[in-house]
DNA sequence: CTGTTAGCGCGTTCAA
DNA sequence: TTGAACGCGCTAACAG
């Protein structure tokens, strides 16, 4: 592996030359320049990124910290991530946090020992104290979610208005007795949407039903989305709608109506959140509210190259548009039916 | 931000001293040892990664080139090579190819300029002699996805085998007009799963119909399996069972039947392959084959660090278990049933 | 058991 | 416009 020196050389320049004609610093005559350019063809010289970095103490790479991966949601995020990423030379390292706090430590460390040069957090576990310590030293970005307190920049849609809006739909087609699949979990959408969809009723004049609110778990799994549809389907008076906080919590809602002899929408009208791509591809299509996360993604990234190039931000929180998309899952309740 | 010389100068050692005592090498009497630690936690010193990847020539990086981090199938591969390599040290480099060949090229480059130590490729567009190039000079596994008679350590399923299984299965149901869904890409899986089915039919004196056999677009999209199946319901006598290459596919023929007026598996039994989550929160749920993808990731990221730290493989190939999962889109054909 | 020292490959003064 | 020389922080000989 040919180093600089060996282009020089080849060259009868210095290694001095070699650089700046590499970094576009300084001039360099046209004659010496194309005399460098065939030595390194020759050569098939490539810079050593190693000796690079630690020579302008940067890594070029970034942290992703993800709750998992295999959630469709979250890859989208990624690849929106990744692809802003590669357009400026900057490489994604993923860490499949699984909310544990011990593993996002491990790789916010990733930013003390120098690997990355920034995060990007999809969701965070940890105390806000120790984030935030982490924030001011280091360029960070939240995607999603973000600390309702702490003043760093994120990205993410507004969770509280897009819940409203789902929620007017449904009270739009005549549903009174609206129930909410929520999780449990300290994420900030989570918490809004269950503000709104609270909010929403009480500005109805609909009364908040405590025995309408289930909680999931804190993964939105298809299995204890449908285990708390099975429960809130069994409530007396039982509820015409059922508000999830994510596809994968509506899939389940479905599921278990099915299972308990309701069609929907007919019998039972099921929502859902997010709109990853796996709900067009059984009946019926999931009503949802779309986020944009790919485009979620990319504006992080944006953002956290932002702070890392000039340390500064344009804005500090980016709000996304997000769409409701009325599809096959939802319809008026059976009395007004 | 302290450095091994700042460590040194509290400590009362030189550098050498500090530098065997985090590196576990020669060795140090338990007193200085202390006062190093006490130093390190005094400073809240960190090695920087930057100098020691340099001086060691190693970046502990590995690159994960998937066509696509959004397919579920490739994200459960991640996670296994991302925790694989969690455990050894290892971060993994995320590049989104989308198999064209140029990213997939530019992504390898990376290996050159020691970015990373090792690569492992999840499908490759690259002609053979190319890839073969950086897999002389680089540690490099193909993991799913792998070049025929190039000799670069993988792991994968018995993909012939797998199918051979489901086309018996179907046969054993009773089925004669057996269709398959394969797709435009030249994936060695692609290739040894329409194989198969053609060997499997004839060595059951069944004809193999040029008719029953569609291609799908290259990515295996929901739309392309949807729209093959429509055209090969279309086909008469029609086939009574369809074998697709992938769950979304699968999912695509289902609906496409679902919209033509038959009944899965009354009408039309659809088998698919991987077996990712989705294909069990709609129903019907899916027959399908199905890959340890979470394994086929940490046998491969396993397989990469042994050639990175040993330089050689317990084994150039390793086959993981496949196993069919019967579930509800399977029945015997029409006529018998 | 410990310290001194020489680079690793590159970017960047500073002189020429 | 070019080159000589230094040093980033760390590891690994080698010497003591």
């Amino acid at each position: 592996m040919a180093t600089m020196a060996d282009v020089a050389r080849e060259a009868k320049v210095s290694v001095a030359t070699v650089s700046r004609l590499l970094n576009n610093k300084g001039t360099v005559s046209p004659e010496t320049a194309a005399r460098v350019f065939a030595a390194i063809e020759k050569l098939d010289y490539e810079p050593n990124l190693l000796a690079r970095n630690f020579r302008r103490n940067e890594s070029r790479v970034i942290l992703l910290l993800s709750p998992n991966v295999t959630n469709p949601y979250y890859s989208r995020i990624l690849a929106g991530i990744g692809d802003a990423g590669a357009e400026v030379g900057y490489s994604a390292l993923i860490y499949n946090t699984g909310d544990d706090r011990e593993r996002e430590r491990a790789a916010l460390e990733m930013l003390k020992k120098r690997r990355a040069d920034g995060a990007i957090l999809m969701s965070s576990s940890m105390d806000c104290g120790w984030l935030l310590e982490y924030a001011e030293r280091f360029p960070i970005v939240q995607c999603s979610e973000y600390g309702p307190d702490v003043d760093i920049p994120h990205v993410s849609i507004d969770n509280y208005k897009a819940t409203q809006e789902a929620m007017e739909y449904l009270i739009a087609l005549g549903h009174r007795r609206i129930a909410t699949i929520s999780a449990e979990n300290e994420y900030i959408s989570t918490r809004l949407r269950l503000d709104a969809y609270c909010d929403t009723l009480v500005k109805n004049d609909i009364a908040v039903n405590e025995a309408y609110i289930a909680y999931a778990s804190r993964d939105y799994s298809f299995k204890s989305g449908k285990a708390r549809a099975r429960e809130l389907l069994s409530v007396t008076p039982r509820p015409t709608a059922i508000f999830c906080i994510s596809d994968t919590l509506a899939l389940g809602a479905i599921t278990a109506a099915k299972e308990m002899g309701y069609r929907v929408p007919e019998d039972v009208t099921v929502i859902g959140f997010d709109d990853v791509e796996h709900t067009t591809m059984l009946h019926p299509y999931i009503t949802t509210v779309a986020q944009p996360c790919y485009e979620l993604g990319r504006q992080a990234a944006q953002l956290l190259f932002s702070v890392i190039m000039h340390n500064t931000v344009p804005q500090r929180q980016v709000i996304l548009e997000h769409r409701l998309i009325v599809r096959e899952s939802s319809g008026p309740p059976p009395e007004l039916g």
